[in-house]
DNA sequence: CCCGGACTCATACTAAAGTACCAAAAATAG
DNA sequence: CTATTTTTGGTACTTTAGTATGAGTCCGGG
C-alpha cells in the first residue's frame, strides 16, 4: 500500500487513490463481518475486489498516461511553385503596345541575338532590324539593347 | 467475469488475461482453505488481490492505451519563397570563376548599365572597364554584353 | 478611293561596344 | 621575399549598335 502510494505519489490523484482506499477497507470490513456466514461469499468477495481494482487500475493508468499523447511539430520546407515557370506579365506587355514585328523583335533581341542574326531568322535586312529595335526602344522608353533586355526579364515581358 | 471478457475481447489481451484470472482463482482457492484458520488473512489476502488487480488494471491499460499515444503532426509552411524571391545560384557563379572585380562589372552590366556608367559607378577609366567588361566575356563564353546579360539572368547569376 | 498604320529597306552618321596587346602598380599566396 | 594574380590603365583598331531621315509597299476602314 505505502509502496503504492509512493509511486503514485507524484500524481494529483494519489490522494483520491488513497482515499477511495480507506473507504473501501472500512465497507469490506463492514461486509466480511456482516455476511462471512454465507459459504460462497468469498468468491463473489474477491471476484468484486478484482474488478474493482482492475477497473480502477485501468483509469489511474490511463490517467497517468495522458501525458502519452505527443504533440510534435514538424517544420515543413513548404514545395512552392515549381522551378521557375514562367508567365508572361500580359499586363505590362499590353501597355507596350508593340506591333507583331516589334515583338517578334523583342523576343529575339532578349534572347541576346545580335541585329544580325535576328535579321537572319526573321528574313529581313538589317536596316529593317535597325528601325524595329529602334521602335522598340522608344516603346520600352530605354536607350540601348542592355536596358531593353533588363527591362523585359525584370518585368516578365520575356522568359 | 465474463463482462470483463467480453469487454477485453477484441483485444489479443484478453486471452491472457482470461488465464490469468483462471490460474488465479485457482490458487486464491486453495489457499483459501488452507489459511483460512488463520484470522487476519483475509486482510492480508484483499491486500494482495487488491494490489495484485491494481497492477494487472495498470498493465492492461497501457497495453490498451497504445493507440493513444498519438504523434500529432501539424505540419506548419515555412514561411517559404515570396513572390520572385530571388536567390542567386552561387554553383554556376563560382564555375565562372571571376574576381572580385569582374564580379562588380557584371552585376552593373546586368542592369543595362553602358561601360561608361558603370567606370562612373566604380570610379574606373573606361579602359579599364573594357577590360573587365572583356575578361567577363570570356569567362562566361559570350560575344557580347546582350548575351551576358541574357545568360546571366537565365543562370539566376544576377538577379 | 485614299488615309493611316504597319512593315520593309536604304543611306549616312555618331556613339558605343568589343578586341588585341601592352604595362605597371597592388595585393596575395607560397 | 619572390612569384603569381588581380587590378588598373592605356593605345589603336574593328565591329556593332543606335539615330535620323526618307521612302516604297501593303492592307483595312471610313
Amino acid at each position: 500500500m505505502i509502496f503504492l502510494k509512493s509511486v503514485f505519489l507524484r500524481s494529483k490523484h494519489a490522494v483520491l487513490y488513497g482515499l477511495l482506499m480507506a473507504v473501501l477497507i472500512f465497507v469490506l470490513k463492514f461486509l466480511q463481518w456482516k455476511f462471512l456466514i454465507v459459504d460462497y461469499f468469498l468468491d463473489i468477495y474477491v471476484g468484486l475486489i478484482a474488478i474493482f481494482f482492475t477497473v480502477l487500475g485501468i483509469w489511474l493508468a490511463l490517467q497517468l498516461a495522458k501525458p502519452r499523447i505527443e504533440t510534435v511539430v514538424i517544420k515543413r520546407e513548404a514545395a512552392t511553385l515549381l522551378p521557375d515557370h514562367f508567365s508572361i506579365n500580359e499586363a505590362e506587355l499590353k501597355k507596350l503596345n508593340l506591333t507583331a514585328r516589334e515583338h517578334a523583335v523583342l523576343e529575339l533581341l532578349a534572347k541576346g541575338y545580335s541585329n544580325t542574326e535576328i535579321a537572319s531568322h526573321l528574313f529581313l535586312s538589317l536596316s529593317t532590324v535597325k528601325t524595329h529595335v529602334s521602335n522598340v526602344f522608344m516603346k520600352m522608353d530605354v536607350k540601348s539593347r542592355a536596358q531593353a533586355i533588363e527591362k523585359s526579364k525584370r518585368l516578365k515581358i520575356t522568359p
